[in-house]
DNA sequence: CTGAAAGCGCTTACAG
DNA sequence: CTGAAAGCGCTTACAG
């Protein structure tokens, strides 16, 4: 392996010459510069991250920790947005995947107190605030969509509540009035989220304060609880029909739900959205392409990272040390074809 | 920041001492290893990263990258199922993003060259191998879908041949006589490849032999160049129907193509599978909820990881020294509406 | 079983 | 403008 010292032999310089000229040539002429570039580019120098790093107390890393790389499409998603802005804002971005799981606390420790890297975004996966506070080891942490009532690290939000209520309005607006909600049951994940205020019933709440403001009904049979993901909204969608309930609007707390929802229908002959308007809630980028294309509460995920980044960073720079905050995500309803 | 220094402070015994006793406790009485962990814990230690790998010359990480991470869906499910077998190979997978394009070389070079790790598999997005392999500055590489005559460093492949010819055989089973392709163009990103054999062509290529081994026409007018993901698709499925070429079926290069086609056939009113058949390649998750459900040339993506995680330990833990080796994931065709 | 010491490859005040 | 030297936090032969 070739390091700075052969460069420097190489240059006929000092170590410390190589070291000036390599980042930027202060306190270096431009004819030593020349030389040690030179030197460096001939025997192929590249620098060694982790003995920068011990020296300067720095990675220059961002990581990016989610339990899910491919679907939900949700963190694919922001897994690439927030890579971009995190190069951006001048950091390298790296994507985790813990597989956590609350049972598996270990892999959540490695995954969070182990790493080579200044600071971290998290998708906390049902693991307490607290607990992920105790393991980051004073490491910068931002948690995405963590609702406990006090926030305990710096958070961003999905505009739950804005977003569900938008959604909701708009299938009203469509003519819609007999609607149903499905989700906002807690993932198998949040068994370790005792106490705390989850989003998926803020989801709930927000879908059933709507209604009522719009003079509709809302009892608890139109609030089917189901989990995140495709596979709870395939199952809903065949309840549904199956039990005779009728309804001529669906607003899920997913995307991925109303996929699964949507396909779900389309097993039981039910057609969306001429017998049922269907809307979801991501923005997920496949919404774009299926049949019928789906409607949704798109999260600004640019806006989203750039809060997250923003918040990381000012705490690994040093330039924000006080009280947690927690900002929330700008959102945009986009309207397809299964909600027309 | 607390280091061993510290626990080993706080334990009563050498620096030395807390490092074997945390390692397992070769060398370390029972006592003092207790003794070791107790401090530890107390503290909060954690070992710094950088130090370690400083140290012994070995991060223990292995990289996976690619150019994006969101759609097309193909490379997600690869980084969460790499990551996976990353893991249980015992090594930290960390998933990085380019946005590589052959024009921002340098965008490359320290996405291969520049990073914290032992070893990296990488889609070369377009980068001639010979490039890579001279950036990877003796960091072993595994390729992904690299189709040079002669493999320049360890690859493994998607099965292109058997993979499609399996797709076309499985539509003309079905009873299509009438049949299209899709895909085969070159990627915007492979303008650098000139001269190695893509794997575009690879798959127009055994499409042809398929359908003319079955005894069927294949003009050209037949293979329909298009990119390789979701937009060329729908662009496809306008021009096919708008210049009235008929067909029964069509094999896609790749599901986001299919997606895309499906789509834009809908958008003119024609439906699948009861006017055409179509059949996609790769596998990504979302082909089991749309509707229709999409038929596929699955491939085995552990399969893939594996051959590729092995290739890239052997290089890494010097147990293999000699040419450059290239393997071939499996595949399994998968039946579903869309080709029904 | 335990400790003193060297060294991994950098960066950065400090002298000159 | 350039160099000698210390030190970041670990690990690991080597003595004892």
């Amino acid at each position: 392996m070739v390091t700075f010292k052969d460069v420097a032999k190489e240059a006929g310089v000092s170590p410390a010459t190589v070291s000036y000229a390599l980042r930027g040539g202060e306190h270096v002429s431009k004819h030593t510069m020349d030389k040690v570039t030179a030197a460096a580019r001939k025997l192929g120098y590249v620098a060694n991250p982790s003995a920068r790093s011990l020296r300067r107390g720095r990675t220059n890393v961002i990581d990016i920790v989610v339990h899910e790389l491919d679907v939900p499409y949700f963190y694919s998603r922001l897994s690439d947005v927030a890579s971009d802005v995190i190069r951006e804002a001048g950091y390298q971005a790296v994507v985790v995947k813990t597989g956590m799981d609350p049972n598996n606390v270990s892999a959540a420790v490695s995954s969070i107190s182990n790493q080579y890297c200044d600071g971290v975004i998290l998708n906390p996966s049902g693991l307490p605030a607290q607990e992920i506070k105790r393991l980051s080891v004073n490491r910068p942490v931002v948690l995405l969509d963590e609702a406990h009532d006090r926030p305990v690290l710096d958070t961003v939000m999905t505009p739950n509540e804005e977003g569900i209520a938008a959604a909701t309005r708009h299938l009203i607006e469509r003519g819609c009035h007999d609607l149903l909600f499905i989700g906002g049951g807690r993932d198998e994940l949040d068994r370790y989220a005792e106490g705390s205020r989850d989003t998926g019933p803020a989801r709930t709440h927000a879908f059933r304060e709507t209604v009522l403001d719009a003079g509709l009904p809302c009892d608890d049979a139109r609030l089917i609880t189901a989990g995140w993901w495709t596979e709870p909204g395939l199952e809903a969608a065949h309840r549904i029909v199956d039990s005779g309930l009728t309804c001529d609007g669906v607003v899920c707390a997913t995307d991925s739900l109303a996929l699964g929802l949507i396909r779900g229908f389309a097993d039981r002959g039910v057609r969306v959205p001429d017998d049922v308007r269907v809307i979801g809630f991501d923005g997920i980028s496949v919404g774009r392409w299926t049949v019928p294309t789906i409607s949704t509460v798109e999260v600004d995920m640019t806006d989203l990272a750039r809060k997250a980044v923003d918040m990381l960073v000012s705490r690994i720079e040093g330039t924000y040390d006080g009280e947690p905050r927690r900002q929330t995500a700008a959102f945009r309803l986009v309207e397809r074809e299964s909600s027309r």
